[in-house]
DNA sequence: CCCATTTGAGACATATATGTCTCATGAAAA
DNA sequence: TTTTCATGAGACATATATGTCTCAAATGGG
């Protein structure tokens, strides 16, 4: 077998196209490959085309934050304290989560599915939450869901930006969820 | 005079640039033009390229941007009321907003410049607002403007799905914002 | 009506991005 | 060492995007 340990020429790929498509989404895959350190040719053994790559990103910012939720929050005592774990878990993996968002996934029909999959888990976790009383039941959900994705962004932005460290976002983050959206105004 | 009434070929394709572009960065100049009911020639004569448009549009999005907080807080009685006013000013203009921090106009130092000066003002007034007792003045700066942005944006869309009414989404970016960051609790 | 201007359509050339291929090199496995 | 395999570099063809030009048609002002 050959050496697992050295990042395979897939993973470098797919980490260039995370770095230099959210910064350009018009970014070519012969600078994808070069900031991988890999030829171009390399790049199509791999993938077959710009689609191919977008759809195998797409997969793994999937992946990985299913994973990170489920590590996360799987031994959870309480709903509320799965959001807050599944927060924290999150934040640093907001480059995924603005791929997603920001790339046309729509015409992937699986990929597609998988995210609402993952859009409509959040709002039963929500609604459990609400029945904790940690939401306040007069907030909409979709607007508990849509403040928690762009606070959630807000947090890893300020984090990128070395204005927070991660710990000190997550809070601000928490803090800010659970007094603005929650029933009782105590942040805990 | 030409007949001013119908609107310009130039902000047809602005207006086309906002739609298109916003949904996915790697349209190309003959779709824009194509769903502005331009021809692509016309195109080429108002605007020498990808890039010169792409100016034309960050600057009508900062003057369309400028001009609405202009009109809407230039009478307000105080910081926080501005932010107020600001709030649901903005919101309609969550495109315009989006296509600055989504397009790369680093490139273009003096849109970058007049950016960051709107940032700058807003940080002026978010710790004014501090003073008036509307933020906690222990909650950072940064991190208050990070979520106006963010929350705002998220106000946006939540009108764009139709979830809200403009009113609505306005009165529930707002409550979010000053529960969440705010001294008081008391949401006015 | 006549004229000036703008426009759309399309031809054309160029630039850039993409996809495929070959070949020599180097590293790891046998 | 020998073999196998992934790779990098680059040539090559193709596809797509871009920029320029011409010309006929439409529009609006005079």
């Amino acid at each position: 077998m050959k050496n697992m340990i050295r990042p395979s020429a897939e993973q470098s790929v797919i980490a260039a196209g995370f770095d230099l498509l959210n910064e350009n989404p018009k970014a070519s895959l012969a600078e994808i490959a070069s900031h991988a350190g890999v030829g171009r040719a390399t790049l199509h053994r791999h993938f077959s085309g710009r689609e191919d790559l977008i759809r195998a990103m797409a997969w793994t910012a999937i992946r990985e934050m299913d994973q990170a939720v489920e590590a996360a929050c799987s031994e959870s005592p309480s709903y509320s304290d799965a959001i807050r774990q599944m927060l924290g878990a999150l934040i640093p993996l907001g480059d995924r989560y603005q791929f997603l968002l920001r790339e046309p996934v729509e015409d992937h029909a699986d990929i597609a599915a998988e995210f609402q999959k993952q859009q409509h888990e959040m709002r039963e976790l929500v609604d459990a939450a609400k029945n904790e009383g940690l939401f306040d039941t007069a907030v909409p959900t979709d607007w508990i869901t849509r403040s928690f994705d762009n606070i959630l962004y807000a947090a890893w932005e300020s984090v990128m930006a070395e204005e927070t460290t991660p710990s000190q976002a997550t809070t601000l983050a928490w803090q800010t969820l659970v007094h603005g959206l929650g029933a009782n105004k105590n942040g805990q």
